[in-house]
RNA sequence: GGGUCGGUGCCCGAGUGGUUAAUGGGGGCGGACUGUAAAUCCGCUGGCUCUGCCUACGUUGGUUCAAAUCCAACCCGGCCCA
């Protein structure tokens, strides 16, 4: 019979990078479109994986645009399948480095799991969440150690014996190294499968990743289907660029909004984002309309920031940081703003400033503080600091004041 | 296991006995400019409450008045061979 074309729902396509099996994108999109209308009707919810290694300790806004996915299907009534990668995390993902990762300890991994959760709103309620951790059948929370840490060797055996060297050198990142001449462990090779076997394991409809996961989701639809469990859609978003604008956002690039951060510097950070990558973040980050959004550049910045921020501290919070933001500007260090504080506690006095810039945690080093002192770059209550020696006898001269690096870090000293 | 080349600061990469805290580039930070942007230009970029001292060129020991630079052993890696 006849039927429509099947379309996606904007929930789902927004920002969407890839969705595989494709040879002509648009088969897949209805063949999505079709399942998902499928499952409607069975009254059988999708379950939508998204696998997360435990590595760090803390959620960027990068990770959080697949998280905002995962929680769009959960809304529309799927399920979140969300796995903890603490077995994978042991051997660390290749995608991406050029070197071997190091090898986490048990400990850390479980650690770095419970922040992860804790930052994904496990405590809260779902409308501060980034997850729905409330409304029963819509989360499944699993560890990969779970049916990864038992396999005994003819499994892993069997496992290896489904992909070949060739396809792991067609890989970019091992390609590169193994053409540059940097070492690849053999472990390295397991990951990719041991992260696809999650889709077996738990019987994945569907995988969210990012774009550079595209080879770890394709593995999980080769391995289902040599495990005749059918196989599963993946669904691709961008990677969000960091503050420069240019790379990755990644912690070790050091330009990342972190999850945890107050509202002030989150909105700070976000107001300048480069301008080619504004519409990136309006698109992956918030669910503003870009039609309505302002033409200045400037005022889009703006507006981004303050939608983005709104999101994770709520609307009052982001305008406050707004306001904040601007009367900082010029190095004024109004009194009203909202400043972090930093401790003189730890000072020892008498203090030099140079000294004291160090102490407080605004330069990485004493030598570090004398150079931008000598660069013109630090400032007390917005007066230029000139003379490196400069000496306070007491913390109580520098209680309430606030001390400032260059344009962007404030701190006002507190006992 | 054998042969061979290599391991330098956040990264890449010069330097093969003596103004060497170590050329250059990238990145980062700061300044000017600006839209708290980009581009551009300029400065800084081991540590220390610093007119001086300390630590640095895979590790350990040695030669020397003096070593990143020479020697030895060891550790790690690439390539070729097995």
């Amino acid at each position: 019979m006849p039927e429509s074309t099947p379309s996606l729902p904007s929930w789902l396509s927004r920002g969407m990078a890839d969705l595989f099996p494709a040879g002509d994108p648009k088969d897949a999109d209805q063949a999505l479109a079709a399942r998902l209308t499928q499952a409607e009707k069975e009254g059988r919810p999708l379950r939508v994986k998204l696998g997360i290694d435990p590595t760090g300790s803390n959620i960027h806004l990068g990770h959080s645009i697949l998280f905002r996915k995962l929680r769009a299907f959960q809304d529309a009534g799927h399920t979140a399948v969300l796995i903890i990668g603490d077995f994978t995390a042991r051997i660390g993902d290749p995608t991406g480095k050029s070197a071997t990762r190091v090898q986490l300890s048990k400990e850390q991994v479980a650690a770095n799991a419970s922040t992860y959760l804790r930052q994904l709103g496990q405590d809260q309620p779902k409308d501060t969440a980034l997850l729905d951790f409330e409304t029963p059948g819509r989360l499944e929370v699993r560890y990969n150690s779970e049916w990864l840490e038992g396999m005994d060797l003819p499994a892993v055996i069997g496992l290896l014996g489904t992909g070949t060297v060739g396809q792991m050198l067609a890989k970019d990142d091992f390609s590169k190294r193994y053409g540059s001449g940097t070492p690849i462990a053999l472990h390295e090779f397991l990951y990719p499968l041991l992260q696809g076997y999650d889709s077996v394991a738990v019987n994945a409809d569907v995988e969210l990743g990012g774009t550079d996961q595209k080879f770890n989701v394709a593995m999980g639809r080769d391995l289902q289907r040599h495990f005749d469990k059918g196989t599963q859609f993946g669904l691709l978003l961008p990677i969000l660029v960091g503050l420069d604008g240019v790379q990755k956002m990644s912690k070790s690039l050091g330009n990342v909004v972190g999850l945890d951060e107050d509202p002030l510097s989150m909105y700070s950070k976000l107001e300048k984002v480069g301008d080619a990558a504004i519409n990136d973040y309006l698109t992956l980050l918030t669910d503003l309309d870009l039609a309505t959004l302002p033409e200045n550049p400037r005022e889009k910045q703006k507006a981004m920031a303050l939608a983005v921020t709104a999101s994770r501290h709520g609307l009052e919070a982001a305008q406050k940081a707004q306001v904040d933001a601007a009367s900082l500007v010029g190095g004024a260090g109004d009194a009203d703003a909202e400043v972090p504080e930093a401790s003189l506690a730890t000072v020892n006095f008498p203090a030099k400033v140079f000294y004291l810039l160090s102490a407080v945690g605004i330069c990485a080093s004493s030598s570090e503080a004398r150079r931008q002192i000598k660069g013109g770059a630090a400032r007390l209550e917005g007066e230029k600091i000139t003379d490196p020696n400069q000496e306070f006898a007491t913390a109580a001269e520098l209680e309430g004041k606030v001390l400032q690096l260059g344009k962007k870090t404030f701190r006002r000293l507190t006992a």
